[in-house]
RNA sequence: GCUUGUGUAACUCAGUUCGGGAGAGUCCUAGUUUUGUAAACUAGAGGUCAAGAGUUCAAAUCUCUUCACAAGCUCCA
C-alpha cells in the first residue's frame, strides 16, 4: 500500500462520474474541508493477503503523521494513481473502512473521498517541511521498511518512563523528592526543573539586558529571530572562547575539520536521520535540489569518516570542529538572548573507538578536558550541575566507573535511567547551568553513541584484519560559545543582585585598563602610558574626551573596565599608578610593570587578542544607546 | 507553534483612559569650563509613534492584519 500525506489549509472536491462498476453510494457529491491532513491511498496487489494488517500499519502510519503536524481533522482520499499494481476495488474498500473505523475510534475527526468515482479536486497544501509526506508499506511485517523502524522508535521515545534520582558521591541512590538539598539548592532546582518541568518566574532574563548594555551583542530585527549580531566587544568576547575551547581540544588530540554547513536532504543516509527528528531545519532550495542547514557537526564529520581508510592504531581518533553556525529552527516562543538560540557556535568533537572499553577510557580523558576547560573560563564547579542519563543496565554494571565521574565533581548528581535503551547513546552526562531564573541550560555534554557507527557505514580495520564500526563519542567540552557567554554574564547578574560588582573574566574584558587624564594638560603622558600597556599586551585605552574626571570614572565602572588609572600631577612625578579594581572598595597604588605583571598572572593561559576598537574613545562608534 | 502582554528619538521612558500641537532625561554636535576617583553649564541637531490596512473632517491614541521582543505552555537531535 502506497499513501501520500498533504497537510492542507483546504480541500475541495467534486465527484464526476462513475470510475468502477459499482461504486460506493454518494453521501454527498462535493465538499470543502478546512485545515487537514489529506492521505491519499492506493492499495496494491501484495495487500490482498492480508488487508488488516496493511490497514493496522496505515492508521499507525496516519496517527504518526497527525502528531508530528499536530492534526486531528483527517480526510481520506482513495487514489489508485499511486500505484501500478492495484488491489481488487473490494480489498481497497475494506481496508479504507477498517482505517476510517479504526481512526474514528480515536480522537480524529475522519472526512472520506467517495470510492470508485472520477473527482475533481483542489488542494492548497501548506509548505512546511513535514506537509508532504509518503509512506509505503506491505502486509507482512517482516517488510516493514526503515521508515517504520524510525517512527517506532520514536513512539518508543513518547512512551519512554524515566527514572529519576540523585547519586552521591558516596554512591548512594536517593529520591529526587526526598533527597536533603541543604547545601545543593541549586541542584534541587535543576532536578525539579528536568523532572517536573516547573517554572514560574515572570522576569526577562538577566543577561539579555547586559549583553546589550555593554555592547557585546543585540538582537537583528532583520534577520530570523535567533539569529543575533556581534558587536566590536562582544566579538571579542567571542573569539577569545572559541579560540580557548579549540586550543584545548587541539592539545587533547583533536584533529581540526572543515566541513560544509548544508546537506542534500534527499541523502539516504541523511534522510534516515533526519526523519527521526521533527521538522526543525532551515531549509535552502538551490536549483531542484532540497537542502537543511546543519544542526550539529556530525554529517559532516560522519560522511568523512565514512571515506577514510582507519587502522585501529589510528584509534581513538578525534575529529574537531568549531561550528560557525549549527542551525536549528527552535520554536519562537523559546528564543532567549544567548541561551536558545536558532544560529549557534557550536565546538563538536567527536571520538571514534574500537570498543566499549575504549570509549570508557576516552570518555574519562574527556570528562576532565571539560571541567577543565569550564572551570578555566570562568564557570566553576559550584556553577554546575551533572546530568547523567543512561540505562539500568548499563548504570548497574558500570556503578564503579560512573562513581569515578561523580566523585572528579566533588558533590551529588541528578541521574536518569530507562529500562531499555531507546536514543541512540548508551550513555551521556551533560553540566548544566542554572541561571537567575531557575531556568537550566546544559554547557558540557558528551555521549557514546552505538547506533552511527553502523548508520554511516565508518569502518575501521581491527588487529584481526577484519573491518568493523567504531563507537561514536560525541563531546561538546564547552557547549555552545554563546551559551558560555550566557552563563558568564548570568554569574554576573547573580553578584549584580547581591550588591556587588558585575565583571568580566580579565582574559574577557575588552577594556583591561582604563586610562583616565585629569585634564588636556596630562593627555599626553596618558597617551603614553596606555601604549606602553598596549606594547605588553594589555587591552588599555584612553579616555580622551573632555569630560570631568568623575564622570569619566562613572563611565568605565558602567563599561565593566576591569581597572581604572587617573594621570595627573602626581603621577607624572611620583611613577605609581592609583588602580581602581572593578569589585574592589579601595585603590591600589603600581607601577606600570606592577600592574602589567597583575593583568598577566590573572590572564596566565589563556589567550589574548588586542583591543577591539580604536584606543581613544573619543573615535569609538556609539552601537547602544 | 499556542496563550497573554509590550512596541513612541541611538538609550530609558511620559503621552494612549475620553482621537485634535510628538515630549523629557541620557547620548550626539557646537561653545563655555580644565576638572583628582560613579553624573559641570548653555545652545543645537535628532522621530514614517514597529509595518500595513481600515474607521474618522482629524489617528501615537479606536479596529483589523503582519512583524519583533518578553512571560507562560509545548519543545530542546
Amino acid at each position: 500500500m502506497k499513501i501520500l500525506a498533504l497537510h492542507s489549509d483546504f480541500i475541495e472536491f467534486e465527484a464526476k462520474k462513475k470510475a468502477i462498476k459499482e461504486p460506493e453510494e454518494l453521501k454527498n457529491k462535493s465538499e470543502k474541508i478546512a485545515e487537514s491532513l489529506v492521505v491519499f491511498m492506493s492499495v496494491e496487489e501484495r495487500d490482498e493477503s492480508n488487508p488488516e494488517s496493511t490497514a493496522k500499519q496505515c492508521v499507525e502510519n496516519i496517527k504518526d503523521i497527525a502528531s508530528q503536524v499536530k492534526e486531528k481533522n483527517i480526510v481520506l482520499y482513495p487514489y489508485v494513481h499511486l500505484t501500478n499494481n492495484p488491489s481488487k476495488p473490494k480489498t481497497a474498500l475494506d481496508v479504507l473502512d477498517i482505517v476510517e473505523g479504526e481512526l474514528k475510534k480515536e480522537e480524529y475527526k475522519v472526512h472520506r473521498s467517495p470510492f470508485g468515482w472520477y473527482k475533481s479536486f483542489n488542494i492548497k497544501v501548506k509548505g512546511h517541511p513535514l506537509s508532504e509526506l509518503s509512506r509505503e508499506f506491505g502486509p507482512d511485517d517482516s517488510k516493514e521498511d526503515k521508515k517504520e523502524e524510525e517512527t517506532d522508535s520514536l513512539k518508543k521515545e513518547r512512551k519512554l518512563t524515566s527514572y529519576w534520582h540523585i547519586l552521591t558521591p558516596d554512591g548512594n541512590l536517593h529520591e529526587v523528592s526526598k533527597f536533603n538539598y541543604k547545601g545543593h539548592e541549586k541542584l534541587k532546582k535543576f532536578a525539579f526543573y528536568e523532572k517536573e518541568k516547573s517554572r514560574a518566574v515572570k522576569e526577562e532574563p538577566a543577561h539579555v539586558k547586559i549583553m546589550k548594555k555593554l555592547e557585546l551583542v543585540d538582537y537583528e530585527p532583520a534577520s530570523d529571530g535567533g539569529n543575533l549580531r556581534y558587536y566590536p566587544k562582544g566579538r571579542l568576547i567571542k573569539k577569545l572562547i572559541e579560540e580557548y575551547v579549540s586550543d584545548r581540544v587541539i592539545e587533547y588530540g583533536g584533529v581540526e575539520v572543515e566541513t560544509p554547513i548544508m546537506y542534500d536532504m534527499h541523502h539516504p543516509t541523511l534522510l534516515k536521520y533526519l526523519q527521526r527528528f521533527p521538522a526543525r531545519q532551515y531549509q535552502i532550495e538551490s536549483d531542484k535540489r532540497k537542502f537543511f542547514l546543519r544542526f550539529a557537526a556530525c554529517f559532516g564529520q560522519f560522511l568523512m569518516a565514512h571515506d577514510a581508510t582507519i587502522s585501529y592504531r589510528a584509534l581513538p581518533l578525534k575529529l574537531y570542529e568549531l561550528t560557525r553556525y549549527s542551525f536549528r529552527r527552535e520554536q519562537s516562543g523559546e528564543l532567549t538572548g544567548l541561551r536558545r538560540l536558532r544560529a549557534f557556535t557550536m565546538p563538536d568533537v567527536h571520538a571514534l573507538v574500537a570498543d566499549i572499553d575504549q570509549a570508557m577510557d576516552e570518555f574519562k580523558v574527556r570528562f576532565d578536558l571539560s571541567l577543565s576547560v569550564l572551570n578555566n573560563m570562568g564557570v566553576e564547579n559550584n556553577d554546575l550541575e551533572m546530568a547523567l542519563r543512561t540505562t539500568k543496565d548499563f548504570f548497574e554494571k558500570n556503578k564503579e566507573f560512573i562513581l569515578g565521574l561523580v566523585k572528579k565533581l566533588g558533590k551529588p548528581i541528578l541521574l536518569e535511567m530507562w529500562d531499555e535503551r531507546i536514543f541512540y547513546f548508551i550513555l551521556k552526562y551533560e553540566f548544566n547551568f542554572v541561571d537567575t531564573l531557575d531556568k537550566a541550560s546544559a554547557l558540557s555534554t558528551d555521549q557514546i553513541d552505538i547506533e552511527n557507527g553502523e548508520r554511516y557505514g565508518i569502518e575501521f580495520t581491527d588487529k584481526d584484519g577484519k573491518l568493523k564500526n567504531p563507537l561514536i563519542l560525541h563531546c561538546s567540552p564547552s557547549g555552545a560559545i554563546e551559551r558560555v557567554m550566557y552563563a558568564l554574564l548570568e554569574k554576573a547578574a547573580f553578584d549584580q543582585k547581591k550588591g556587588m560588582a558585575g565583571t568580566l573574566p580579565l582574559w574577557l574584558a575588552p577594556t583591561q585598563v582604563r586610562v583616565v587624564p585629569v585634564s588636556e594638560d596630562y593627555m599626553e603622558y596618558a597617551a603614553g602610558i596606555t601604549d606602553e600597556l598596549l606594547k605588553n599586551k594589555v587591552r588599555a585605552d584612553l579616555d580622551d574626551r573632555s569630560l570631568h574626571v568623575g564622570k569619566k570614572i562613572r563611565e568605565g565602572e558602567m563599561e565593566w573596565c576591569s581597572t581604572i588609572v587617573v594621570i595627573g600631577e602626581k603621577e607624572k612625578a611620583s611613577g605609581k599608578l592609583p588602580v581602581r579594581i572593578r569589585g574592589k572598595k579601595d585603590l591600589v597604588s603600581m607601577s606600570l610593570k606592577e600592574l602589567v605583571d597583575h593583568i598577566k598572572k590573572e590572564t596566565n593561559g589563556m589567550p589574548f587578542k588586542p583591543l577591539p576598537l580604536p584606543k581613544e574613545l573619543s573615535k569609538r562608534p556609539i552601537f547602544v544607546g
